[in-house]
Formats: structure tokens, sequence, C-alpha cells
DNA sequence: CCGATGCCTTGATTTCGGTCAAAGCCCCCA
DNA sequence: TGGGGGCTTTGACCGAAATCAAGGCATCGG
């Protein structure tokens, strides 16, 4: 049987906050005790369907969240109905447009998700009295920009299926179980429908689907039931991604 | 005659920075005068042709700058050569990756450039001592990310005419010299060369061209010498470009 | 004045990915 | 057990943008 996980200086964090993954590789690790247990008080978890859009609840509006588990999908669209997902936070990722009332981009799980989410209030103070937590947030802000900047390469310069094995390796880098980032295989679900990677890649359903037809024809990946994914060689599947 | 601009608060500031920009709209308005004293100490102004990479001026190794005028462009390249334009950086605009050794992005001279450049040790040491330089930071570093992803959008969605149509607007609104957000026409140098507007669209030269070509014969702008364009009506302009 | 060079435009043809259409598969539930 | 709905695959065809190929138009230096 396992205890709940100690270390030195669980000493008054909230209990809730104890093994928490956001305390531990995300923003809240930016906090002391007494501010972890200032917080924990307005703090609320939840868990969310696919499908379901997080409005009111975290990119827009008036609160933050940390993705605890499961896939959140950050979606634009254009007025005709055209839509892009322009970022996909996995845990502990921080979900949220600071300084701003409201932000162009709509929040939605693709995965069942769960979130601990605070008061927008809540967070701007403390973010006014903890140069740390505001450190954290850019780290992470420039993490995201980062990324943002390697799939417009990948949107503006590679081909259908350049960018369905680099969407593959993206998700293998991030969820795979076995975290070693020198892993030479990998197995794992997507968190996305086939819909959900062509509005990723910026192509239709059908492209999406020939493209793994493909890889799986010529052996570079496995598929079954249609989300369970193994890539026996990560270095090969890295060549068919445009690099 | 012109005298240097006065504020309540020049007294003691560096003559350098005194009718800075940057000072005033950028990073450096994040500084008190003793700080910008002793930065300035450590400061360098450079003009830079166009094409001219910022190598160890800007996005790696080790120094920051403020754009002081013209554009500069930043860029990622695939190993076989193809390019996209990632992002591009007009005054007051800061220049560099914070808490990377190497990024993975070149910066480019898109145009004539003026640079003011730093140590990148004389600006983290200033980041450690003051939060409001790390706020003004954070903020434009969520500024790009909310542009990179307008443009992931524009990338993965739209149509090559809407694309070189948001193209000219984004241009537009960001170097028109009536800065008047509200304004109904604009008339400016594009910055880039059809090369580098392909690169950033995700198109080719020809493309490009052709695009410019339709919405010239359209009556929607006209173009003199190549480089210089007038729209008439930017809500046209705006329609075209799918929003 | 002339030719060279670097951009840019235009035209003809090809091709990759989109569109339209039909089936297959799987899971749920009656 | 069987039917329905959602997601995915596959096939046939089409079209927007890429590619291939010429040619135009400035600027620069001889």
């Amino acid at each position: 049987m396992m205890t709940v996980r100690q270390d030195v200086h669980s000493a008054g964090i909230p209990v809730l906050c104890q093994s928490c993954e956001a305390r531990h590789r995300g923003v809240c690790g930016a906090l002391d005790s007494d501010q972890l247990v200032g917080l924990a008080k307005t703090s609320s978890r939840h868990k969310i369907e696919p499908g379901v859009e997080l409005i009111g609840d975290a990119e827009t509006v008036d609160s933050y969240s940390n993705v605890l588990s499961g896939v959140v999908k950050l979606t634009k669209s254009l007025s005709d109905g055209r839509q892009q997902i322009v970022g996909l936070q996995f845990a502990p990722d921080f979900l949220g447009r600071p300084f701003k009332a409201e932000s162009a981009i709509n929040a939605e799980a693709a995965t069942n998700v769960s979130l601990c989410s605070f008061p927008k209030t809540a967070i701007e103070r403390m973010m006014k009295e903890s140069p740390e937590l505001e450190h954290r947030l850019l780290r992470q802000t420039l993490n995201e920009l980062d990324e943002a900047r390697e799939w417009m390469v990948t949107l503006g310069r590679k081909t259908a299926s350049e960018k369905v094995a680099s969407f593959l390796l993206m998700i293998a880098r991030n969820i795979d179980p076995t975290a070693d980032p020198a892993a030479r295989s990998a197995t794992f679900d997507l968190p996305l429908t086939r819909a959900d990677i062509a509005d990723f890649l910026g192509l239709t359903i059908e492209t999406v689907s020939r493209q793994l037809t493909r890889l799986r024809t010529e052996g570079v990946i496995r598929i079954d039931n249609n989300r369970h994914v193994t890539v026996d060689s990560l270095a090969r599947l890295e060549q068919r991604s445009g690099a």
C-alpha cells in the first residue's frame, strides 16, 4: 500500500497540493506553504469530459487552471467555421491568458481532463507579491512560444505525411509513459480524434487517415483500435517528419 | 530646431536613452534611472543592413537587443533548406530568448535595422533584481504568443489569397505612419521581399506575386515600385483576409 | 550606352491534398 | 441479435498552389 508522497517541505502544505504535480513541476512550485494555503482555499478541482468547452473555467473571463491530467486543446476559428488547433496543453501546464480580459482562444477537453482552477483575482494578487510565480509563467510562456513557432514551420512548410509524422512524434514525446527522452520506441493512446489531428495539422480528416495508413503499411507505426499507437523506431519516425 | 524630448523623470537618465522608444514603450520602461545608467554602460547601438544575420547579436549566444527601427525576421529552417518566418519584430520589440543557451531560431534584418544591444549577463542580472522587467518581458512574450497563434490559423486554414491579404493587413497595422488603429486607409513600404513574404505565408514566390497582382487588378490595393503599397479601404482588405 | 544581376511577373503544366461519395468498424443499447 | 450512430477508411475525381520556364524591369558598374 502506498503512502502519500512526503518531502522535507511538506509541512503546512494543503493536503490537496501535497501530491499534486502542478506543485512539483508546474507553476505552484513557485509558492510557499502560506501562499498555497491561501490559494487552496479558493481552488476547486474538476473532471471534464472530452468535447466540453472550458469557458469561464480556463482561457476566458474569470479563472485560471492547472491541467492535472488529460489533454486540453486550444483552438481558434474563422468566421466561416474553419478551425485550427493552436496548442495542446498537458499536465502540469497552466491554462489561461494573464493580463487580458478575454482571449480569442477557445479551450476544450480533448480527453478526460482533470483541472485545478482558481479565480483570476487570486492568481493576479499572488503574482503581484510573488515574482517567482511570474518567473515560472514567463518560462512556460516562452516554451509555448517555442512550440508555437515549431508548429508554424510544420504548418507552413511540411508535406502532409511529414505533418502527421511530426504530430505522432510530438505526442510520443509528451505522453508516452516511458518518459525517457532518449527512448528508441514508444507506445501511447492518441489523445485526439482524426478530426482534431486534422485541425491541428491544417489538413482534412481523409488526408490524416491516408497518411496514417501509409505509415502503417510501411511499418513505421502500428495502430490498434484506432487510437493505440506503437512506434518501434522513433528515429525512423523522425526521418519521416522532415526535421 | 528641436530639443531632446524632456519629461519629468528624465533626471539622471543616460542621454542615449532619453529619446529612446524602448524606454517609452519597450522593456527599458521597467527600469529606473540608476538601472538605466548601469545598463547603458554596457549597451551598444548598431545599424544593420538587410539580409545580415544577427548571430551573436540577438537571438543567440550572448546578447539581447531592442529593435529601435526597421524590421527583423525570425526564421526557422528544415534540414533540406525549406524555410519559415516565424515572427517579425518591429520597434520597440525586445530580441532574444531568455533562459536558454541557444534557440533554434535565426534572426535577420529584413530592412535597415538599428539595434540597442546588451550582454546577456547584464540583462539577466537586472531581471533578478527587477520584477518589473520580467513583468514587461512576460507581457511581450504573451503578445508574441498570441501573434504566433494567429499566424498558425493563417498558415493552417487560409487560402493563398487570404494569406496575402492577412499579411498586408498586419503590415499596415504595424508600420503605417498614420498610427491610428481606426484608420480607414493606409500606405506603407513593404519591409519584405516577395521571397520573404512567401516564407512567412508558407507559399511560393510565384503564388505571392499572383495574389498581389490579383488584389491590384481588383482595386483592393495599389503598388508602386514593387514595394510601396496603398490600401484605400482597410475594411475591404480585411474582407479578403478570411478573418 | 550596354550588359549583368537581382527581383518580380506571367504563362503552361503538374501534383498534392481537398472534395465528394460510399463502406467498414465498433460500441452501445434496445 | 440486430440496428443505429459516430468515427474511420478507402476510392474516384477535382482544383488550388507548386513547379518549370520565359521574360520584364529596375539598378549598378563598366
